[in-house]
DNA sequence: AATGAATGAGAGTTCATTCAT
DNA sequence: TATGAATGAACTCTCATTCAT
């Protein structure tokens, strides 16, 4: 990408106030290559999802991280590693929007009768959209959709965990409507479904910044909470 | 030879076999500003959506609009001017995504029994998940939503356009739920929760390539399919 | 010369309100060739005293001269050019400073007492310091110092011309020191020395502005008017 | 080849044989970073002079300071930049042809006696046109009379320079003149009058190359001595 | 003659990467 | 390991000049 577009590059409008959560160590200063590492991998998360893989630079990861450029290559080899590491690193200690899908499927396995579909329901909800309020998780999932097709290799694994989940709750879903716990319906045939809506919340968010998308978001979040509710509810519930 | 060359740069998995369907002039021609201005923002629209913004070179565009990279400059300021250029024509000639909804809004217009719900929702579908298949069409939209955020002024009347063309079918869909035609549900409240899942598919065609989701779209449309009708059959029809 | 540096140079502080003398024609408008020529002479003066050579676009100097680039290139061959002629043209209509020389040696030659030196005197002087009033001719000269070194051929004219008048001065005033008109003094050996302060005023100008040496030039007009009857004037009225 | 190369511009006249006094280093170095931003700008004084501004490329400054381009901006931000700093140092070390008048004023001060005020006088002749055969320092002053306009702010520390030293030699003079050490002249009126003929000499380098002035400049500078001991010579002395 | 799109060779600037310290 | 000056290959943008119209 280029290099000195940066400049004229309308940094990101998404970018908010530079978080630099990241506190300044008194640089120089020798850590422990795992701790470093992390430190490197935070700055760069940010940097990326601020600026796109294109417009970051390596001194403002160094910066941000606590170090000079120069020392960022003892720890990666290139730019493209330390993206990919980023990549990687998102499944792990986060992950990312599968974790809905993993904490639905808690929630599916753990409700027992009406009411508690419903708090179910609300639960999931209130963590799948609470989540698009943490400037971050979007940022991320942003530059998982923006960049990641530059980086295949490094999507894999993700790809994997998320097949992975989805498999599990898909199993935890049928298991439940066998049980009669959910009704047999489109949602539960397949689960991305009952995501689908919060994936375009999210990409409203990208598109439109935090407070235009207020009010949207709140009817989504209401329609969506109405699908799930109407779909899931076991026919004698619903019936009743 | 060199330590950093571009050519280290995963260039994007989405990228095709550079289509280069303008066809090369014999330079040097000059043409009406306006066939010119086409001919770059076709070239660019290309480069931007297989390079991404950061990653387009002007001399990439310019070669494939069959011009000198100088030339370009004659009738764009700069490689951002282009960029917003080229969001803009994206809603003009053909309204990207939103036209589905203005598609689907015209079919549900159209609508009369059950007969016709279904094959109103089969073209719904048809022509929603048929776009997935159009490279042009995919990038285009990773496009948006990747390298949007960066230029949210040219993203401002694809907003108004998309806001428009919602409300527009959010009051077909209303009317036709007090006609009786459709049922009342989640999604009449909200007909994005309708072209939801069709996202969905798009996102995961960004991010696994064409053939690896050939099947998940497959199935991932047929639940579509099954949540449409279930949700949107009149009452009477649904029931019979 | 760079070529886009242009945005960046600081455009020359000389630059007054961009003077746009030339009545801008209705375009396209088939001129006789002289009067053409003048058009774009002028033009190009105004630019390239303002800018510089280098800075100096052959646009500029188009729009200026109310015609096209392209127009441009019928009546010369090149920037190189347009530059030369503008110096060949500088010594024709107005003999720049040195006619300053010229008007003296005229006046020299007719004074005939005390009275008439004194009055020469200051019609030299209105006439020298006047000039620096001129923004135009401030600029001539600047530009005749400032780019005229990378011309030499263009300077050749200028050069032979000035050194003639010189010459007559020279003449003049020997003889008017023999008439005993004028006393002998350094200044009558060397008629430069008559013209220094006028230039030292001139660069002073270039270096600082207009309003912020108006004291400065007055003062040293004050000074130079000293120094010229003092030294001028013959013995017996000095000493009278 | 091309059409318009560089090659075409008329280089410097005054460019002399490529000085290139410094030493071409092994490359790579690494050197502190005074020692590196002097060797840049020394390198620059002498690109710029010889082309100028606008003419003056970042190539050649690097390769004369004996590095890559690149590695300017590491010391230095733009181009504009290097030019400031270029004129910034014009006058600390060396304060131009404002040390002239220190220098005079100090001889000034020191005189004592006739025959003083003529070594005097001789010693600040030759210190004055001695510098007209220093082909770097006509460079500079070309360069400041030339260029300086377009950098008005890296042009006021040296006006105030100047200035003070102007205040500093005219208050000297003034008390020379009471103490009758010189006599009460047009020149101690105003003190530059003294300089001004140095600066048409200068002027005359720049318009006519080193030769062909040669013999003017030596009239010149008898002249100049003739005024300056004719004007400031006490009356007695003047007298006797 | 005139126009202005087109060319094409730079020029300034950026930045991933290297390497002397 | 860490630092940051240095490198060098891009890359964007400019502009003198040409040329189809």
């Amino acid at each position: 990408m280029s290099k000195h577009t940066r400049t004229r590059e309308t940094r990101g409008s998404i970018t908010g106030p530079a978080p630099d959560a990241t506190a300044r160590q008194p640089r120089n200063r020798r850590l422990p290559a795992q701790e470093r590492q992390d430190q490197i991998l935070d700055a760069a998360l940010l940097v990326f999802s601020e600026r796109g893989f294109g417009a970051a630079r390596m001194d403002d990861i160094a910066e941000r991280a606590g170090m000079s450029k120069g020392g960022l290559y003892a720890h990666f080899r290139s730019k493209e590693a330390v993206f990919e590491a980023v990549l990687q690193r998102m499944l792990m200690p986060d992950l990312l929007f599968s974790e809905q899908v993993a904490g639905s499927a808690e929630a599916d396995v753990a409700l027992q009768d009406s009411s508690s579909l419903a708090s179910a329901i609300d639960e999931f909800l209130e963590r799948a959209y609470g989540r698009l309020k943490d400037e971050r998780f979007v940022r991320t999932l942003h530059l998982l959709i923006a960049e990641g097709p530059r980086a295949p290799h490094a999507l894999k694994p993700w790809n994997l965990r998320h097949a992975e989940l989805l498999r599990k709750q898909q199993a935890a879903v049928t298991q439940a409507v066998s049980s009669g716990q959910l009704r047999d319906s489109a949602l539960t045939d397949m689960v991305q479904l009952i995501h689908a809506p919060v994936l375009l919340a999210a990409i409203l968010r990208f598109l439109q910044d935090a407070e235009s998308v207020q009010v949207t978001l709140a009817k989504l979040r209401a329609a969506h909470r109405r699908l799930l509710l109407e779909s899931l509810a076991p026919k004698a519930v619903a019936d009743s």
